[in-house]
DNA sequence: TGGAAGTACGTTATAACATATCCACTTTTC
DNA sequence: GAAAAGTGGATATGTTATAACGTACTTCCA
């Protein structure tokens, strides 16, 4: 007999189903415990660090959560392109479009927290330049820029 | 009476130069045991975290230095544009043209642990043009490259 | 069908990175 | 030379991440 399958946040069947379909392509399975990180990281409208999820988690589900088993899940979801880790915030976020491999740009806002995931052609191909110029391969970016979004510089100006 | 000076890294007077005009400027005081950390960082060949930091410092002072102790002294530094943090390895380096104020992006060596830190118009005016696109305002951006170096390349081939 | 290999994941401990609080000393300023 | 600002030491604690080890589950194949 297995135990009941643990409580998770509500996962709307859009991204349940694309994260499905991306781990069967990568013959990665997708456990319940995979999978509760991640709808407890898409039921957030900001980042979070690994041990506010642990918090959250362990509130949701009733137990204790080791710290090394949500970093193995994170990785995991990293791995399969489900998760971005922010360099500069130490923290976590879902993906915005995991339905193909890309290179993302972060626009998070200093304000309210909240993090843009953004996608544009250029910048790849700006920086694969620089780096041809200094003779050096480059294999992957970090691009997080800071300021503040709409949003807040509307409100900050009241 | 004062204590000996504590030992310090060699320093080149250069950088020494740079550092002391750079601080007279903005009024700043650069004392000893800023220099000492500086200096330090301008001896390694590559990012040193500031625990790393801590033990090169213990070593060549002979006493026990307080974590704190080097993180307000790379604050001070970080303040006064003489060193920069890597965002994706949490460490630091000594910046490379401290001469002016300026946005760096870096390229990360993922062979030798060599950082170079490159200083291109392109990448500022790409950005602010993204952010514009997304009404974002951006204050400050984090750019670096992951990869391998020229020297690591070739010798890779062998 | 049952056993080997690989993967997942729990538990405990610890490493690595960073900050808070309090206080003593020094330098600057008036 | 007293007040204020700046500097930095000591101790404690908070936060982020990994190591080391063992158990259970899944897959796959003989």
């Amino acid at each position: 007999m297995g135990k009941e399958p643990a409580k998770t946040a509500p996962l709307a069947a859009k991204w349940r189903k694309l994260a499905e379909t991306r781990c069967a392509e990568r013959g990665e399975r997708l456990t319940p415990a995979r999978l509760a990180v991640y709808a407890e990281m898409l039921a957030s409208d900001r980042p979070l660090s690994a041990y506010e999820l642990i918090a959250l988690l362990e509130q949701r589900q009733e137990r204790k959560i080791a710290p090394l088993s949500v970093y193995r899940h994170l990785d995991f979801l990293m791995r399969n392109g489900l998760v971005h880790r922010l360099q500069s915030a130490q923290s976590y976020l879902p993906c915005d479009h995991p339905d193909h491999p890309h290179e993302s740009q972060f626009l998070l806002c200093s304000s309210c927290g909240h993090v843009d995931e953004v996608e544009s052609t250029g910048v790849g191909a700006l920086l694969s330049e620089i780096a041809d110029e200094h003779g050096f391969r480059a294999d992957d970016a970090v691009v997080e820029i800071k300021g503040v979004c709409g949003t807040c510089a509307v409100e900050e100006s009241h």
